[in-house]
DNA sequence: ACTGTTACCTGATTGC
DNA sequence: TGCAATCAGGTAACAG
């Protein structure tokens, strides 16, 4: 969101082109011809969406969904004959010549227009709990809010009710960093435990925000790679590797020292220190 | 009401 | 080498 702000925050979308229009949802009739000559007033973000506000009224709202990514370029003109880019569904030029595109594989993201006053009454964005890194999480918010759940700890953090923008890879880690059990019933995490885990939530994603801004530096980069941050990831994907926390001593034949364990909890995969996840 | 499973789609990787 | 099966980030419809 913050290396797209500062392309587009003050700029004029010179022209805009929808490639395809059927993403996770339709995106709706007449999105290229309602960006094509506005400004962007600002650029926000609420959970995993990205607000762009308009001129004229209207906000975008765009979600990356599993595989998409924006590329950030030079726009070359109209000399250069441009391949056109696999899966490329948005494509914005601004009034300083940068293209701007949505490219998403699977098409699991999505992209809507609505009227900006009607932004936070929106079906997707109306029923997200609190911003984790903002005053409204805290230790008393979390745990009443898992009081009574009968579901893992894992499981309750992915609901963006709960707490807004947190995926797989994210809870996983700050799991690992709050030494809590993926599979502790979410109605069990408070007190101290809660206090711990909004802590560990906060540091786990201050830090990938940070990763990830330092590779927004290279933008230019066609490659797009995004985030620094999975060189830092201490259990996600590193089954039989050992534990990173340093109490953690190896203990070869102990049950519990098989290292960083996979198991699938909702369909989804989670990796975990039986040892020092309690 | 709450909880778990599945579908959506494409591409990378794994296994035969 | 080639092809099929499996598995990925997220969300919501659906089933029990």
């Amino acid at each position: 969101m913050r290396g797209l702000a500062g392309r587009l925050e003050g700029r004029a979308i010179r022209w805009a082109e929808l490639r395809r229009p059927d993403l996770r949802w339709a995106v709706p009739a007449g999105f290229a011809a309602r960006l094509t000559g506005a400004r962007v007033l600002g650029l926000r973000r609420r959970g995993k969406y990205i607000i762009m506000q308009l001129d004229g009224g209207d906000s975008v709202i765009l979600h990356l969904g599993m595989s998409g990514r924006m590329n950030i370029t030079r726009e070359h003109g109209p000399t250069a004959p441009s391949l056109p880019v696999l899966h490329e569904h948005l494509v914005l030029v601004t009034d300083e010549g940068w293209r701007i595109a949505f490219v998403d594989p699977r098409r699991f993201g999505s992209l809507d227009l609505v009227r900006s006053e009607a932004v936070h009454r929106h079906r997707h964005l109306s029923s997200l709990g609190p911003e984790p890194l903002e005053a409204g999480f805290d230790a008393a918010y979390l745990a009443a809010s898992l009081a009574g759940k009968r579901t893992p700890i894992k499981t309750a953090l992915l609901d963006q009710r709960i707490v807004a923008g947190l995926g797989n890879i994210y809870v996983c880690e700050a799991l690992f960093r709050a030494r809590i059990s993926p599979r502790r019933l979410a109605r069990s995490v408070a007190g101290t435990r809660a206090t711990g885990l909004v802590t560990a939530i906060r540091a786990t994603l201050t830090e990938a925000i940070a990763a990830g801004g330092s590779s927004l530096r290279d933008y230019v980069q066609p490659s797009g790679e995004l985030g620094y941050f999975q060189h830092a990831w201490k259990v996600y994907g590193r089954e039989g590797e050992p534990c990173a926390h340093a109490s953690c001593a190896p203990c070869p034949g102990h049950p519990a020292c098989s290292g960083i364990t996979r198991l699938t909890q909702a369909g989804r995969s989670t990796f975990f220190c039986p040892k020092v996840q309690r």
